[in-house]
DNA sequence: TTGTAGGCGTTATCAG
DNA sequence: CTGATAACGCCTACAA
């Protein structure tokens, strides 16, 4: 039982020929009903199971695609994955997930493994440290699709899904200066990357449009964590005029911010209000729940997909999509000053 | 430049055949020094590429492994995964993740998925609604290895690696005796999985160590979610005596627990200790931080992983290994009547 | 409608 | 040390 059976098993069985198997098993039209009938009767009893790899090496398809993200125990990006494999895998799709833990050089590393491993298109969020677009030219010449997802690098003839930054980060801000804040901080992590670029450009075409001025002293460069979050808002309280709001680019940080902000007593929305960028579920789950930006990764997950299924539909005809999604701003208990409710 | 270079176009270029090449390409000794340089400065210049499929087939090791988990996008699962692929990956082999949704025949399904695939190995961690095990037997059949980790089933001939549930169990819920509670609630969610029946007895067993009387109004059955928490946590205290701790087997149960507890004006933890398990990221992240079981997620997924290579390792012999680890309490605030650090 | 033969890219077993 | 040949499991012209 140990060895696995393959379609010369079958044709044995019915002294006829593996090309007959083959073509009873493949719903080819030039077939007979009855022998067609036999072989999937006799495949069922051998318990046969097609070998994925034969079947790939023959036809160059491999049916796995790649994954790869920065880190995937992050919720944004497993949800992303998430979306992902509920489209890919009722098309016959596995999916190879791969982490660059935001380090360029891995990153190289984990492509060019999928391209080995022969994968049929590849999907990628970059990696923060990723600066180069090389990489990305090596997939697109072996005509293997490529699509971005939240963080993309502008690569011709590469695809794109992205949550629209700038919008999410203008109606952040916007909220911010309708709870009557007015000096707003920003917290950015890394402006190489487009989005942390976008959402800073949101930021400042708010104020502007409500003719706040901007001020450079307000705006922090810092990791997307807690700590950070906390150094980053007691620096910015030392200023001579410390601000009244913060507007930040993640998550983590505006929840170190508010554990700073709490624990030099301040009151939080009343004294102080706290906008992040993600909906990272404990964002939620505090009892001072904080309002950020939702991406609705699931989505951009199956967005994704279905460009990468669009891609290889179309045959030989090369389509380059760049789709935007719309971010929802979740406005909860850290900037609602007007309507305290959750 | 869209056609992939072959060990057979090295083989033109030097006017060799591609027995050589191969050789050449596989530290073969049989084979000069002379020759194995150039074929190995021509693949480079040709930028040659192995292809893992054909690779694959012709030595039957895909050098692919499967991991399945009920949901990818839980904090546990992932950093499990994690592990598995910090290990996996320096070893050559990449990692194929498929999800269950806790759907018994969505597990069936993407187990025959896998196999087809011809992974090497399956590492699992079972649906809560997978009873059977003739799935598994299947593989095992297929003399593929397969390794269970945190959620296991008895299958014969398959490894696993677990923690000791009943001793985090033990341990929280001596923990919560110590801070003076007496009568101690338990929340449960699926006994027909070990692992809660381990954490069931663990606490069942601390109660009688210290002479504390069982009680089965005390022990609530739930799904894991933070509703779930708050609705039984509201019936607990609807008993006639109601309990003055809980012990949850997950986090989301306990932090619906603490949620639903202060909205009746109960201070935690003066009044009322709880306890989860899990470690979730947000037990860390709320003001008041809830006391839970680490369960080393990392750590679980690289030990699968090396028994996984182990069992590669060893020709034909087939090892059955049941590795347990150690629990990891973590006392916070939800339950620190004591010492009320951190 | 079915059989034959060749090939996908690689490696292993023979000879030479 | 190197070359020829077969094989992994499947598919597909082409021929019968």
């Amino acid at each position: 039982m140990s060895k696995k059976t393959t379609i010369y098993d079958i044709a044995k069985a019915l002294n006829i020929t593996a090309a007959t198997v083959s073509r009873a098993l493949n719903n080819n039209p030039r077939i007979s009903a009855d022998t067609k009938k036999m072989v999937l009767e006799t495949a069922a009893e051998l318990n046969y199971k097609p070998n994925r790899l034969a079947m790939a090496l023959k036809s160059g398809k491999s049916k796995n695609v790649g994954v790869v993200v920065p880190y995937i125990n992050r919720s944004f990006f497993s949800n992303v994955i998430h979306g992902i494999e509920e489209e890919l895998n009722p098309m016959g799709y596995n999916v190879i997930i791969c982490q660059t833990h935001e380090d360029a050089k891995k990153e190289a590393d984990v492509l060019q493994n999928l391209l080995n491993a022969q994968v049929d298109g590849i999907l990628i969020s970059a990696s923060r440290q990723t600066k180069g677009t090389e990489h990305y030219n090596q997939i697109l010449r072996k005509n293997v699709p490529l699509i971005f997802f939240d963080r993309k690098l502008n690569v011709r003839g590469a695809n794109s899904v992205t949550l629209d930054d700038y919008e999410g980060a203008y109606q952040a801000t916007q909220h911010l200066i309708d709870q009557g804040c007015t000096k707003i901080a920003h917290f950015t992590v890394d402006r190489y990357l487009e989005i942390y670029e976008n959402r800073f450009h949101g930021y400042k075409q708010a104020l502007k449009d409500n003719n706040i001025a901007f001020d450079e002293n307000y705006i922090v460069t810092l990791e997307s964590d807690i700590e950070a979050g906390k150094d980053a808002a007691k620096k910015l309280m030392e200023l001579p005029t410390p601000p009244d709001a913060i507007f930040s680019a993640s998550d983590p940080g505006a929840l170190g911010a508010i554990q700073y902000l709490k624990g030099i007593g301040l009151q939080i929305p009343k004294d102080f209000c706290v906008v992040g960028f993600s909906n990272e579920p404990f964002t939620q789950f505090m009892e001072l729940t904080i309002s950020t930006v939702d991406q609705s990764p699931l989505l951009m997950g199956k967005t994704a997909a279905k460009v990468f299924l669009e891609q290889m539909g179309a045959n030989n005809v090369k389509i380059e999509k760049q789709m935007v999604l719309a971010p929802s701003l979740k406005i909860r208990k850290s900037s609602s000053r007007l309507d305290p409710s959750s």
